[in-house]
DNA sequence: ATATCTTTAATTGGATCCAATATGGAGAAT
DNA sequence: ATTCTCCATATTGGATCCAATTAAAGATAT
């Protein structure tokens, strides 16, 4: 994982340093995090001059990068009128947590015979950064804390593609954020999940996973129609 | 679809007519196709300079073409090395469908209850060509048979991501196209299939496609190993 | 006043150019 | 003969340049 957080989804970024990564690529990370952070609004125009000269680089790394954006479906291309952040709505928000409840069942089913006592350690270790950080971590450290039990699956496909979902799934966080209620709930759900994956009990862990990731489902479909 | 065939799975181009394709998307597309159907084979190095004249454009659409597929998961890319067909191997083929039968599954269990007689006669049709096209066609058609059925389920983000894995087991499937008995095999579960949309049985149809899909993982198993 | 046509500015798409890096081979030293 | 170093070449990454398209403002006619 990437030292910048939450903004590593894809293929091929999970082990590599930040030296062997292009221009490019850290543009593309940064826009992507300001996406998720809902700093760059849905539907705004992304212009490459302007993205460019805000990163001091030329427009090339930008045309690019814009390009992987458009791909994991970040960013929205039209010829000749350019790049606009993708737009999100309710449809979107409902399917992609129905996708993630089939996804992160998987992971977790496969990860659970393969867990290291120090792995949940870490992934408890990282809840405990969860529920003390500030609300504006609250979406990488999730996604942290989701994704170091996953890892064990050793799936890479599968891991990329839940790395995605978790992506987009945090562009809607943003406006549910103010819901305290919402992360309390979330966090007892966390240690329940993990009393499960110390027990190794996967069906018990499947089961606490599944309603956890429908539960968010629910509370920022509410707070996106609220 | 676009008319070249098999080669369209991200998110934006379901609709989009060849007109407003800018020469990225088209670079890209055949690429993909040429890549799939292992015309270009894994791990081969992809220059930017010959692909550009192969395709009578300048390097820079190839570059834009080369993150797109990067993102997809087609092509590597290595700073100051260049890119190269991403390798392929029997633990990623188990992934994938792993990873089809979950995805598939939803969908068509959400498809069902919108299939017009319609659709239902389309896919029928295509199975029909599938059945006396030549075998190099197999992976092209046999994506459009699932892909009619599917689309009624109305979950674009779930169809793009069906449509990357069925590109991506298709570049599987050529190393084991010799096998005659797989397509008789598949030609009838499509039919069983097809018979069980028509009574819109959704918990047999799911079942069928479950069966279906693992029993092509096997057969491309066995035929990589062999 | 409104609608339409024309012209102009802004922006993207594509091509070329230059610098930085990696690959491969020739030659020298052991 | 083998290995190491150095140099030439190929290739990528990034910047700049030019053309094509779009959006918008302004002018003109009804």
């Amino acid at each position: 994982m990437t030292a910048s957080g939450s903004g590593d989804s894809g293929q091929g970024r999970q082990t590599a340093g930040a030296r062997d990564r292009d221009q490019t690529q850290a543009v593309a990370d940064r826009l992507r995090t300001r996406i998720i952070s809902g700093e760059l609004a849905a539907g705004q125009p992304l212009r490459q001059e302007t993205i460019a000269e805000a990163y001091g680089v030329s427009r090339m790394p930008v045309r690019e990068a814009l390009r992987l954006l458009q791909a994991e479906g970040f960013v929205e291309m039209v010829r000749n009128r350019g790049a606009s952040v993708a737009a999100i709505d309710a449809r979107d928000l409902a399917e992609i947590h129905e996708m993630r409840v089939l996804a992160e069942c998987l992971a977790l089913r496969h990860a659970i015979p393969e867990l290291t006592e120090s792995r949940i350690d870490r992934a408890e270790s990282i809840q405990g950064e969860l529920e003390t950080a500030p609300i504006e971590a609250f979406g990488a450290l999730n996604k942290r804390f989701h994704m170091t039990l996953y890892e064990a699956c050793g799936r890479p496909r599968l891991l990329a593609h839940i790395s995605l979902l978790h992506d987009a799934a945090d562009r809607y966080l943003r406006i549910a954020i103010r819901q305290l209620d919402y992360a309390v709930r979330s966090d007892r759900e966390h240690r329940e999940l993990l009393a499960a994956c110390r027990r190794r009990d996967a069906e018990a862990a499947q089961e606490i996973l599944r309603t956890h990731i429908e539960e968010a489902g629910k509370a920022l479909l509410a707070a996106l129609r609220g």
